[in-house]
DNA sequence: TCTTGTCCTGGCCACCCGGCCAGTTTCGCA
DNA sequence: TGCGAAACTGGCCGGGTGGCCAGGACAAGA
């Protein structure tokens, strides 16, 4: 066991709120024994604030993209999410067009990505 | 509400592991610009951290693979990543299959979708 | 020395992906 | 009754992806 007074803790983001995740960052970055954490990085402690008011946060996503969604995040190809909800290729690829617009994101690897950070789902 | 830029941020600390807690606050509170939550106070954002102990170790990936593997949870394409890390693309398609193959994934998305699982990397 | 592991590069090829065009049906709402 | 949203299907195509083959450089360790 570390008893070591000295060794930074990393701290990771995850702001909703552009100007508080500014604030945050600029404070905490001059801290001694604290660092944020880099992109992919594992930290120690995740410094968290969804959206105060409202917060719905629920993307309008449909019934049947939240099916694409779910199967896109076991890895699934098209071909497989096709089959798997009994309709074609083509239909599969039009749902996951709708994703990529509303999760703004530029592939299905980023799509997952972005889903699982805004808790639309869980990995 | 009051949207005063020079007001403190009011952090609340949920954390596991007591030393992690002790550290956290003692580097926390004599932070100009941030204060710790009274109990009950509502917090613009809370610091969360869960038990790091829980976690068997890191599978067994080389530091390049843990630069790709960044990357690809980024969205980041073979073309992109190569450009990034300074490599040729056949390298990059070399690092993902390697990734592909010690992740147990199919794909490029199941790899990120397993590693952020296991916690190898951070979403 | 020889072996092992990591990292790097190339070519080739089948397949998948995402975007574009087009169309259909069904449903709820004004 | 008309109109839009959602769901579904099709063809086409450029580019991306993943698997296979091959090779070389370089450091650590047996």
């Amino acid at each position: 066991m570390s008893a070591d007074k000295s060794a930074e803790i990393v701290l990771s983001l995850e702001i909703d709120d552009p100007g508080l995740a500014d604030r945050l960052t600029a404070l905490l970055c001059n801290v001694s024994g604290i660092r944020l954490a880099a992109p992919g990085e594992r930290a120690a402690a995740t410094v968290v604030a969804r959206d105060p008011r409202g917060m719905p946060e629920d993307i309008a996503l449909t019934q049947r993209e939240l099916d694409v969604l779910a199967l896109m995040a076991e890895g699934a190809s098209n071909k497989m999410i096709a089959r798997q909800l009994g309709i074609s290729v083509h239909t599969v690829k039009f749902h996951v067009g709708s994703l990529l617009d509303k999760l703004d994101a530029t592939g299905r690897t980023d799509a997952v990505a972005h889903a699982a950070r805004r808790g639309v789902i869980e990995l």
